[in-house]
DNA sequence: AAACTGATCCCTTAGAGCGAA
DNA sequence: TCTTCGCTCTAAGGGATCAGT
């Protein structure tokens, strides 16, 4: 196919493109009793759809809670199951992202679609949903559904599986489930669809899918909270528009899966879950793809959704398949996509599905089955049975054994049974949002990244193909391994792309975590949305050491312009392009609260000329060094020239150049890859403490590298040398993986660094702007110091501090709460939420999240966490207004510095104006 | 006006899936 | 029925271009 303009892509008018062409969408709608069916039509769902199956849309009227006009997602009933899987989408109506032409759509804000067999359809669901969602179904009636916007919400839980099987949970258990999303209103920008309709369809897609995905594995999972219904939904929808992939996928393939249907991956890619990731997503981008109109129409696979959801659960499936198909499909619109291809998959599903329609049961088990590789399938696709395809995902109930067959080969992995149900933790609705602060280490619990990602991968744009997955700085890629996790339950690792700015880290609003497949990945993986943020879950398993390899994962960037005209986004694009890849991981805990750690990897810079031109440091070899200097730092990097200077800087924290000078380089020993400097002695030879500067690489006026963090410490002191790791346990942890993990022989302090290590801490605040982590490190290091580093308290929540965080590190004073190393959110299993406090502020662009949701109510609530600052405990309660507090976080830093000096660790920091450091680093030229 | 950047395009290469021989 | 060959298409990447800052 030729290369896909994304214009014309998603028909959408250039300016629009992300928004996808909501249209088709909709289609035709037709009340039915209350439920309107939705056809595909033509465009898009013509081709693949086989049109036996129908779809109805149930359309609740939404309910918005707060401004919100997200959505929801959908929930899918789980009941059919069956068959029928209900799909819910949820359009993000509101949302600005809606074009107006959506309006219809939109105006509702959540538009729950359900699929529905004819019978299937039933009761259970609907009666979830009108229970719950009270307006009953309201199905509108024809029109009239639409146009109410009613709903929402989702459940979470349940999942199918669970529901339907279970459906005589008590009530209560299923409410919980049903949760409410919040929409996003805000996030919406953020969410894909919404953002950038246009854009991306890749982001749409991906959200979308990711919404599907979540959905439906969620459901499958159910259990990852992590899927959480909620982002997904939101996603979804947009994504779904485009969805018709499910066109595409038509008879077998469905789309997800497999991509099944088409060998190749293209289609059956797509459809799939993106898995094609890239192209998918970026649908419309894509130049090849598949619109998924046309080529993919073909495709037929509908069957995907269809079967998807029957596999596994019948809701999942269904959502599945939409999500995915709306993905796929261009971003059109996010709703409408996502509706039609919801729809359509449940329609082709419905038909393979149905046909397999895999009793829940059997789905359940089968799914149990289904290894994870259920999940993956992906391409398989060969065959394009729908239901294959469906199943796969979730399920793998059914087919597993096909799967299994073909899945083998695409995933390599562990075939092992994983299987995303599996892990079901409870869903409990509620995670921590995205843009919360965890600990990467709690009690005996520590997520580690084995192997960090190289320093540079650029990303790409829907309108371009996949670019590939993030790889490791010598070769292979990244590897995250839980460690202390004794238990027999698989686990699921969440990994979305973060923010590598001195603020505390948060989901990235310009970038996002792209689903690679094919034959070279052998990680299994699937998409979800959470607010916006597309989140892949990865399987952690306990037969390989709870260490996954991170082979899945593209990085997508989203144009400046779709993420900056959301609402409510404050970030702007332009130069704003390190990232970092953040994993996250909810154990269950037989008290049935979870525990959370988060890690977040270096600092990966994705802009094209970035990558090529300037340098990078990677890795330095020394972090500290005595007034004098003198001592040898060999600096690990990219883009090194024989001409390359290194300059130490120091900076006052107004921001003034307190001192300036240049590095001794060895040039004969320099290379591209590598630089060995000698140390310059520190303006000030006496020192009583320890004093934090930053240098850089500088290969011309404007190609310098990120500033890096170093320590003058008085003579006396001992240096220390790299290792970071070391110290902090807890804060180690997380230093690891920020840095390097690696080992680190390098800290990495790249500003950004900072974050991560902060992420990785969680405390995010904890460390301190920008820096802190590494300084902490520093500090403590030196000193051996004593853990308190700050770096071990992690203060999770902080969350909100003040976009800077400037760093607290130390100030873990005891009182404080923050401080606590680790934090570990927990939840309760049920979900009720908690603290609202806890979630994090969302900032602009990232938190969108949950927060929305309602902390306080209902779904997502749930996730309560409660934080606790001690690394062991979580404590549930401890609210964690956390994020409040940050605004001394921010004088910490500072004061840090000073404090350093006592307190061991900490101390020493810098700091810098994290800002500044971007600033500078976007000034650079300067 | 020059220097950057962001967003696309274009092109190339390696593989895989398919179908015809 | 199996194997080989050629074709088509996609994922990945690298580089260049164009327009807006």
């Amino acid at each position: 196919m030729p290369p896909y303009n994304h214009n014309s892509c998603s028909h959408v008018p250039p300016h629009h493109h992300h928004h996808p062409p909501l249209p088709l969408v909709v289609t035709s709608a037709f009340a039915t009793d209350g439920q309107s069916f939705i056809r595909p039509s033509g465009s898009v769902g013509t081709h693949h759809k086989p049109p036996s199956v129908q779809y109805s849309v149930h359309l609740y009227s939404m309910q918005i809670n707060q401004s919100c006009p997200s959505l929801c997602l959908f929930s899918m009933a789980a009941d059919a199951y069956g068959y029928t899987p209900n799909v819910s989408l949820s359009l993000p109506l509101g949302n600005s992202c809606l074009p107006s032409q959506y309006h219809s759509l939109q105006s509702s804000p959540t538009i729950s679609v359900s699929v529905t067999e004819p019978h299937s359809y039933d009761t259970q669901d609907d009666m979830r949903a009108t229970g719950y969602y009270s307006s009953a179904n309201v199905r509108p009636n024809g029109a009239p559904t639409l146009e109410s916007p009613r709903i929402e919400i989702t459940a979470y839980g349940q999942f199918p599986e669970d529901e339907v099987e279970e459906s005589n949970l008590p009530v209560a258990k299923r409410v919980n489930s049903i949760v409410t999303l919040t929409l996003p209103s805000a996030e919406g920008y953020r969410d894909p669809s919404c953002l950038s309709p246009a854009s991306s369809i890749s982001s749409r897609s991906c959200h979308s899918e990711a919404s599907s995905y979540e959905s439906n594995y969620s459901y499958n999972y159910d259990n990852s909270p992590q899927n959480s219904p909620w982002q997904s939904p939101s996603v979804s929808p947009k994504g779904s528009t485009l969805v018709l992939p499910g066109e595409s996928c038509a008879p077998g393939g469905s789309p997800r899966h497999s991509p099944c249907t088409s060998p190749r991956t293209s289609v059956t890619d797509d459809s799939w879950m993106g898995q094609r990731g890239s192209r998918p997503n970026s649908p419309c981008g894509a130049k090849r793809k598949y619109s998924f109109n046309g080529s993919g129409a073909p495709h037929k696979h509908y069957p995907y959704s269809p079967n998807h959801s029957p596999g596994l659960s019948p809701q999942t499936s269904p959502r599945l398949s939409i999500t995915e198909e709306s993905w796929l499909p261009n971003t059109n619109q996010y709703t409408n996509s996502a509706i039609l291809a919801a729809i359509n998959a449940l329609t082709t599903d419905g038909v393979v599905d149905l046909g397999e329609g895999i009793p829940m049961k059997a789905r359940k088990t089968s799914v149990e089955h289904s290894p994870t590789v259920s999940l993956k399938l992906e391409p398989g696709g060969e065959e394009l049975n729908p239901g294959e395809l469906c199943q796969d995902e979730h399920s793998s109930n059914r087919l597993p054994l096909k799967k299994e067959g073909y899945c083998g080969g695409f995933l390599d992995v562990p075939q092992h049974p994983y299987s995303w149900s599996k892990p079901k933790q409870y869903v409990s609705p509620s995670l921590p949002a995205l843009d919360w602060q965890l600990p990467s280490s709690s009690g005996p619990y520590s997520l580690q990244i084995e192997v960090q990602p190289k320093s540079h991968h650029r990303a790409h744009y829907e309108t371009e193909g996949s670019r590939g997955a993030v790889k490791a700085l010598a070769g292979g890629h990244p590897v995250v391994q839980l460690h202390g996790y004794m238990e027999s339950e698989p686990l699921t690792l969440q990994l979305f792309i973060g923010t590598a700015d001195d603020r505390l880290l948060r989901p990235h609003a310009f970038y996002q975590v792209h689903r690679i497949t094919g034959k070279t990945v052998s990680t299994p993986s699937h998409e979800a949305l959470h607010n916006n943020t597309k989140v892949l879950e990865i399987p952690l398993l306990p037969e390989n050491n709870m260490r996954a390899i991170i082979d899945c994962a593209g990085i997508l960037k989203l144009r400046n312009s779709d993420i900056e005209l959301r609402k409510g986004e404050t970030d702007i694009g332009r130069k704003n392009t390190r990232v970092r890849m953040v994993f996250r991981v909810h154990i269950n805990q037989a008290t049935g609260r979870t525990v959370s750690l988060q890690v977040a990897s270096n600092p990966i810079e994705c802009s094209q000329r970035s990558a090529q031109e300037l340098p990078l440091v990677d890795k330095q070899s020394l972090e500290t060094c005595p007034a004098p200097g003198g001592e040898r730092m060999l600096l690990d990097g990219h883009n090194f020239q024989h001409d390359s200077k290194v300059v130490f800087v120091e900076k006052a924290q107004d921001g003034h150049h307190l001192w300036e000078t240049e590095a001794k380089v060895e040039r004969e020993a320099s290379k591209p890859n590598s630089l060995i400097i000698e140390v310059p002695p520190y303006r000030n030879q006496r020192l009583s403490t320890p004093v934090h500067v930053n240098f850089y690489v500088c290969n011309g006026k404007r190609k310098r590298s990120q500033y890096q963090r170093f320590t003058y410490v008085p003579a006396s002191v001992p240096t220390i040398k790299t290792e970071p790791h070391d110290d902090y346990d807890a804060p180690l942890v997380c230093s690891q993986h920020n840095s390097g993990l690696s080992l680190h022989p390098k800290p990495y302090f790249p500003p950004q660094v900072m974050t991560p290590m902060m992420t990785s801490d969680l405390r995010p605040c904890v460390v301190g702007g920008a820096f802190p982590a590494s300084q902490q490190r520093l500090a403590a290091k030196p000193a051996s110091l004593p853990s308190s580093s700050p770096s071990s308290s992690p203060k999770l929540h902080d969350l909100s501090p003040p976009p800077f965080s400037k760093c607290l590190p130390a100030v873990q004073h005891p009182g404080q709460q923050s401080p606590i190393p680790h934090v570990s959110i927990i939840q309760e299993t049920p979900g009720r939420f908690q603290a609202p406090g806890l979630y994090p502020p969302s900032s602009s662009s990232s938190s969108p999240v949950s927060q929305p949701s309602t902390p306080g109510t209902g779904p997502e609530a749930p996730f309560s966490p409660t934080h606790c600052m001690t690394p062991t405990p979580p404590v549930s309660s401890s609210t964690s207004p956390v994020a409040q507090q940050h605004p001394k976080v921010p004088e910490r830093g500072r004061s840090s510095l000073q404090e350093d000096g006592s307190p061991p660790a900490l101390a020493v920091s810098i700091k810098q104006e994290p800002q500044e450091l971007d600033q500078m680093y976007l000034d650079d030229g300067e």
